[in-house]
RNA sequence: GCCGAUGUAGCUCAGCGGUAGAGCAGCGCACUCGUAAUGCGCAGGUCAGGGGUUCGAAUCCCCUCAUCGGCUCCA
């Protein structure tokens, strides 16, 4: 067989030699001007690839998702060049991904690249983008490979080659005198990189261990036209303004202060609002799901950590431990130790398990400074833990009904985009592998079971047991894990807990340790974020205010504010002497779902013109009338139904 | 922890060697008002903290702390 057969999504079908490449498919089939690159068989591809057995080919357009890769892959190595260029002889180049949004390049540079490094590459960029130098793909021999790059000097792209499996063919990307070690693919020019835009400068480990050497890293992001470049940018600032700690200061929720101490979360009045109907919510659905609740101490005996591992694997978690009457204490990072001295108060059968008990815990971690943000991630945090105690026959049923409540949870706060991660056996680990395979399986199925997509990270679980792990993003793309079902085959052997059988006999029974907000901080941050601030009615922290026109308003407006009050309402006055333009104006900024206005009318004919947060305005109606309008969005079971809610 | 940036009134920011400024918020007075800002006035700051250079530092240098954007890990 010397030829191959492609077929295109319009169902024509061509017979071309072997080793066809792209570019020579598509000059035969006389395609336009805005192809840049195809899919083959579903694979991204650029010309330069080579047909070597039958495929569908899919021409990829410059503004698909699959072209903007292409372009921004590109638009890396003409970076790249611009900054080898700018500096000659003083950077190294390691590796430049296209990421979700852009793209980063990694260079080794001895100092830090400053704002007006930025301005001055991206100028050497436009120029480089305006030569439209063709990328050319060269398929060089192991050998040949490191002798181009160590006489470059380019000691991080030898030691990448010399990772690159055997069976793989090298290839380099040439754009005029500037070249790259690159797997590709690439778009067929420097001069597609019509509109991009350097976005900022960090420090980044090689390959992302400390112990390696610091690198400097430009994010930047490309697309195919200024317009969408625009588009982008501007989205990003209107993100901002979303952003949970402009948010909680603006609107009163939380702070985090000097004087308190970095990571630890003060909850102020209307925030602390929000937490108690959250929390509310949460005990109650609890309760309905056969969990129990449980409180336990902030601080228990050093050995106790001992016991449980902790101090071996999570020291550099923990804070120091403090003294008192010659005995070590240890501030609580977990709440597992706790639930697992209940379970071995007394002796347990197979009859009572499982037992479900929950907690919102607050637990402290030492967290490195560089990594605290906002609420998102905090030294102090208040987990909404809970384990279940099982036999490993009732692993899949407990595992289905966390992830069943944890769906509920989450479709409840208005949250129907989440990743589903499923994390596998690492190297290192406790238990059998049979018990592991059974594990994962209980997991996996769950997870389909529901229909949710799912990722597997294969290894990455703990070393106690695998994990299903749910990560919801922030408003700038960034996902963080929140919700957490992992089994554990570590801990009840590590405490010696065990029930007594049908048999008669001692069995060690298994635990899961699960979250569903996570940690109620990370979770409001998330929460603030995905409304902006506009909770929805049920969970605001100010549900209606009233305001009042003038003086003279004020006594009836009163009854309506004490009838609003008998129906635990959250209901805020506001008969202050100004202008209602004001007071309208001042709800809308505090996200008041509802401003009840009271005039002459309303006295008069004993009514309320409720105005919705956004701007609509409700005709008048009597103050029974509005609370039968508003009980649906103040329930959470039903709120959802209710059009104009996202 | 590491790399880089930033830190001035409650908030948002200007000032960047000659001794502290604006808008909003706050307070007072007037206005009694129908759906996103009524007017006038008043008050408010060890310029993150510490050290240094200088006749003189918010401004230049050093250290510390915190925040922001990343890196690793994680709820």
């Amino acid at each position: 067989m010397d030829e191959v057969q492609i077929t295109l999504p319009d169902g024509r079908v061509g017979v071309f030699p072997k080793g066809t490449t792209i570019k020579q498919v598509f000059e035969a089939l006389g395609l336009k001007d805005s192809i840049i690159g195809a899919k083959v068989n579903g694979k991204v591809v650029d010309f330069w690839y080579e047909l070597e057995s039958d495929a569908t080919v899919e021409p990829v357009s410059l503004d698909s998702p699959e072209g903007l890769y292409l372009i921004r892959h590109t638009a890396a190595h003409v970076m790249a060049e611009a900054v080898q260029k700018l500096f000659p002889g003083e950077v190294k180049v390691t590796i430049g991904p296209v990421i979700e949004n852009g793209f980063y390049y990694d260079f080794d540079f001895p100092r830090g690249f400053t704002p007006e490094d930025l301005e001055k590459i991206e100028s050497k960029m436009k120029e480089i983008v305006e030569e439209n130098k063709p990328l050319v793909r060269k398929k060089v021999s192991r050998e040949e490979a490191i002798r181009i790059f160590r006489e470059a000097g380019e000691t991080y792209k030898i030691e990448i080659i010399n990772e690159i499996p055997p069976e793989e063919q090298i290839t380099i990307y040439e754009q005029g005198d500037w070249f790259d070690l690159c797997r590709g693919p690439h778009a067929p020019s420097t001069g597609f990189v019509k509109a991009f835009k350097l976005l900022s400068v960090a420090g980044a480990y090689w390959r992302g261990d400390e112990r390696n050497p610091m690198l400097q890293r430009i994010y930047g992001t490309a697309f195919s036209n200024e317009r969408d470049l625009t588009e982008y940018l501007t989205r990003l600032e209107e993100a901002k303004k979303r952003d949970h700690r402009r948010i909680g200061k603006e609107l009163d929720l939380f702070s985090i202060q000097d004087e308190i101490g970095p990571g630890l979360v003060l909850w102020h009045p209307k925030g602390a609002r929000v937490r108690r109907v959250i929390e509310d919510f949460w005990r109650k659905e609890h309760e309905r799901c056969g969990y129990d609740i449980l409180f336990t101490p902030h601080i228990a005996r050093l050995d106790l950590w001992k016991t449980s591992g902790h101090l071996d694997f999570y020291s550099e978690y923990m804070y120091p431990s403090m003294e008192v009457e010659n005995t070590a204490y240890q501030l609580k990072p977990m709440t597992c130790p706790f639930h697992i001295m209940i379970y071995k108060s007394r002796i347990r059968s197979y009859r009572e398990l499982p037992l479900r008990w929950a907690e919102v815990g607050t637990v402290y971690r030492y967290e490195r400074s560089g990594v605290l943000h906002g609420l998102l991630r905090v030294r102090g945090f208040s987990q909404d833990d809970a384990h279940i105690f099982c036999r490993p026959d009732q692993i899949e049923e407990e595992v289905l009904g966390v992830l069943d409540l944890t769906v509920f949870f989450l479709r409840t706060f208005g949250f129907d985009d989440y990743e589903v991660y499923l994390s596998t056996r690492p190297e290192k680990f406790v238990g059998s592998e049979e018990e592991w395979d059974k594990a994962t399986r209980a997991l996996q199925s769950a997870i389909e079971s529901k229909g949710l997509k799912y990722s597997v990270d294969e290894g990455g679980g703990a070393f106690y047991g695998p994990k299903i792990d749910l990560k919801i993003k922030d408003v700038l793309g960034r996902a963080w894990q929140c919700s957490t079902i992992q089994v554990d085959f570590n801990l009840p052997r590590r405490f010696e807990i065990s029930f007594v059988g049908e048999d008669n006999l001692r069995h060690t029974p298994i635990m899961i340790h699960r979250a569903i907000f996570g940690s109620f901080e990370r979770f409001f941050g998330i929460l603030i974020e995905h409304y902006g601030g506009a909770f929805p009615l049920w969970l605001s922290p100010v549900q209606v205010r009233i305001a009042t026109i003038s003086d003279t308003h004020i006594g009836y407006a009163e009854e309506v504010y004490n009838i609003l009050r008998q129906e635990n309402l959250r209901v805020e006055k506001d008969f202050r002497n100004e202008k209602l333009g004001l007071k309208v104006r001042e709800a809308q900024l505090e996200r008041i779902p509802y401003l009840l206005v009271i005039g002459n009318k309303e006295v008069e004919n004993k009514t309320v013109a409720p105005r919705k947060l956004g701007g609509k305005n409700l005709p008048s109606m009597k103050v029974e009338e509005f609370l039968r309008l508003i009980e649906k969005e103040n329930n959470p079971y039903k709120w959802r139904e209710v059009e104009n809610y996202s």
